[in-house]
DNA sequence: CCGGATTTTTACATCGTTGGCACAACGATG
DNA sequence: CATCGTTGTGCCAACGATGTAAAAATCCGG
């Protein structure tokens, strides 16, 4: 059924290692050969069996991705990116969804053993630091997204805290002061920098932090975003302007406004994060956080290729930050 | 580095081949022999080399995934679904995309050799009826979503002629009589099919068919729809109604509406397919087909079951239909 | 305590591929 | 013509796991 070298070797005449030399295009090899063998290739529709060069050559060719769940636009439309740039470099991404739970985060860097995969690239959501002390994958990680200070480990992404400072500061810009924010968490450290640079802003503007307008977001969910919201406009005195650590968040926040009647931006202004398609096209359009995905994807998979190339010298890890902008749409107009 | 069986064998001492059937839970193995080897196990973290397995075995434990892109919610959403049903089985997961182009869907039908999955899932987009016949990919296809009548393999998917008349017949019972359509497609089945319930529809509701009211859309993405949309309202009669083809066209449908100042549902309802969560929490919030997304999942990933099972009987597509329902909110809800 | 049946273990070949190495073929050089 | 360096090819082993089948250990009744 499946054709194999040998196969392809017996129709060309040659032994099977010429066959292979011709594939892997090793130079000396007589032209009239070359010729035969490519013509059998050709006539037999040869395909190597990965499994077994693979076995042979000691990888997999396979790098995992470890999101929380591709439904999320983010992570659906950062995987198709991620699956494109490790295709351009021949790897095979293999996909693993943990729901953002911790459990199944750990199990995936147990599990992951060394056959399976080459490396594997994680945007956690649960982990803490101690997990990764105490699993070791065996194999190359690279994390996007999430920070964890005190973890020796690869790391590719925006300047949380500035991008966070960015949005925020624009609020300000546009004549807002009572100004919210959504997706504390408790133990998500890229909560805890977006968290910062909101802080960062408004003591750099003079403005007041008020307790009661940060709400924490357990899942980064719209229907999270939409109850967070509908607490803060229970306040007897609600804000002007509300910062959503995600987009998802801040539609949800969008419908919740929506419902009691108030408008964007005029009554409260939102901005989101992560710049995804859905919310440019919500209504109002909003304004988010955009982080350049396509930078991280290639960035994360150039890392991850740096990692498997063999040196094995001291490893330091490398912490690279990726260019994000602030894409300005109808959510936070100005009033006038 | 890595353990391997022999590793584990040395450390019970007992010969690679009783280790090997300790792990694959062969009966006669010696209690006193069995212990040692799980102990050895245990200790040394041993993880099969799952390409060498399959090497062996002559499988692979895959099966591809093909979709036009990730990044569609649709899409991201139903792989999220199969992966996890994929997993239950004891299958891995290997996502293609292929942008919705004829030819990376040939591509993916002609590399995706017998070596690297041992079936494949695909959703087609641009695929013909004659590429099914003249690229043989060597292992069994399953193919959910798109519908091409004359080719003999297996198919999952909703009844679309019905959900499709379904919709329209619920914008003709909230008192539409202008409704138009967006998304037929020259060469997309499932388009043709749903092209066909809404002209039913309008046929049994005695309704004349107006060409200048269906919109083709090449791609079923937002900007399609606000695009097709923005045509509909140039008209000098524009619809009471439209009918999208899926939610993200309808999204942008919204959009266009929403800039011209009309109102949703007032002066157009609108109708979507598939469901999305982006759509329950858009402005309005979208009435949608809702096809049972892991009643699909799980039903192709059954199929791929049996037909890896082996029985090499004789070839008879299965042809399962799966439910669906309407989930109808604010875009439709009748005028008083 | 032996012959035979049954249980348990082991050696060996094998899956498809590639690296290492020996050797053959070749033209060029002294 | 002998020698040499350069090219090109084929043989063998190996990657890690498992199927086959034979060998070894164990058990049973007589």
């Amino acid at each position: 059924m499946a054709v194999t070298l040998r196969d392809v070797a017996r129709l060309a005449g040659v032994s099977i290692k010429t066959a292979s030399n011709v594939v892997n295009g090793y130079e000396f090899v007589k032209p009239e050969n070359r010729r035969r063998v490519e013509e059998a290739l050709a006539a037999t529709g040869y395909r190597p069996n990965i499994g077994a060069r693979n076995l042979r050559r000691g990888r997999t060719g396979f790098i995992a991705l470890v999101v929380p769940e591709l439904g999320i636009p983010y992570f659906g439309e950062l995987a198709s990116l991620v699956i494109t740039a490790g295709r351009e470099q021949g790897w095979n991404v293999l996909i693993e969804q943990t729901m953002a739970t911790r459990e199944a985060e750990r199990a995936v860097l147990t599990a992951l053993g060394p056959h399976m995969i080459d490396a594997a690239v994680i945007s956690p959501e649960a982990l803490h630091a101690e997990d990764f002390a105490e699993l070791d994958p065996g194999v190359p990680l690279v994390m996007i997204g999430e920070h964890s200070v005190d973890v020796r480990i690869d790391h590719v992404a925006i300047d949380n805290v500035l991008a966070a400072r960015t949005a925020v500061g624009h609020l300000v810009a546009i004549g807002r002061r009572r100004i919210a924010a959504i997706g504390a968490h408790p133990h998500r450290g890229t909560a805890a920098l977006r968290l910062a640079g909101y802080h960062e802003a408004l003591a750099a503007a003079g403005l007041p932090q008020r307790p009661e307008l940060v709400r924490e977001a357990l899942r980064y969910h719209r229907q999270n975003g939409a109850e967070a919201m509908a607490q803060l406009l229970a306040l007897p005195e609600p804000p002007d302007a509300v910062f959503c650590f995600n987009d998802l968040l801040a539609v949800g926040a969008l419908r919740s406004i929506a419902e009691r009647g108030l408008r964007v931006p005029e009554d409260i202004a939102v901005v989101g994060f992560d710049n995804t398609e859905e919310g440019a096209y919500s209504r109002p359009s909003l304004t988010s956080v955009a982080p350049d995905k396509l930078a991280i994807a290639r960035t994360a998979v150039d890392l991850v290729r740096r990692r498997t190339g063999g040196t094995d010298a001291e490893f330091v890890p490398e912490e690279i930050q990726t260019p994000f902008t602030l894409e300005i749409r109808e959510s936070s107009l100005p009033r006038f």
